[in-house]
DNA sequence: CCTTTGACCAACA
DNA sequence: TTGTTGGCCAAAG
C-alpha cells in the first residue's frame, strides 16, 4: 500500500456525522509529521475514488478544504447534510471529532501493513 | 538528481 | 490570546 493509499484507506473509515483532523490521519497511518501531505492527497484524490473528504477539518475544526470543492460550501453542505453543525465555517472538535476504539487502530494497522 | 509546492502544526512573541 | 514563523516531507516538475 502506498503512502496515499493509506490516507484514502483511513478517510473512508471516518464514521458519517463524524470527522478527523489531517494530524490525527498522519498519526493513524503510522506518519505523524506529515499533515501538509495528507491534505495534497485528498487535494489529488482520483474522480471516482467516492472518498469522505469533506470530514476531514484542520486541528482548530475549520474548513480549510472548502476551496478545492467542486463548488463554495460543498463541504459544509456535506457535513450538514450528515448532521454535523457548522457555524462560521468551523466544527466543533469536542462534539464531532472521530475517536476510533484501540482496536479499530490495530485493525487500521494491520491493513496498511500490506 | 535538485527545486518547488502545499486541504498543516507547534512554538513563540 | 491572536498573529507570525519556520519546519515538515511526499510528490510533481
Amino acid at each position: 500500500m502506498t503512502f496515499y493509499e493509506k490516507i484514502y484507506y483511513v478517510c473512508k473509515r471516518i464514521p458519517k456525522g463524524k470527522v478527523a483532523t489531517y494530524g490525527q490521519i498522519a498519526v493513524i497511518i503510522g506518519k505523524p509529521g506529515t499533515p501538509r501531505q495528507v491534505g495534497g492527497a485528498l487535494h489529488r484524490s482520483p474522480e471516482g475514488m467516492c472518498l469522505p473528504a469533506h470530514r476531514v477539518v484542520n486541528r482548530d475544526g475549520v474548513l480549510t478544504g472548502a476551496a478545492a470543492f467542486t463548488f463554495e460550501k460543498e463541504q459544509e453542505s456535506r457535513l450538514r447534510a450528515e448532521g454535523v453543525e457548522v457555524l462560521h465555517n468551523k466544527v466543533d472538535l469536542k462534539k464531532y471529532r472521530w475517536n476510533p476504539s484501540r482496536q479499530e487502530l490495530e485493525e487500521i494497522a494491520e491493513m496498511i501493513r500490506l
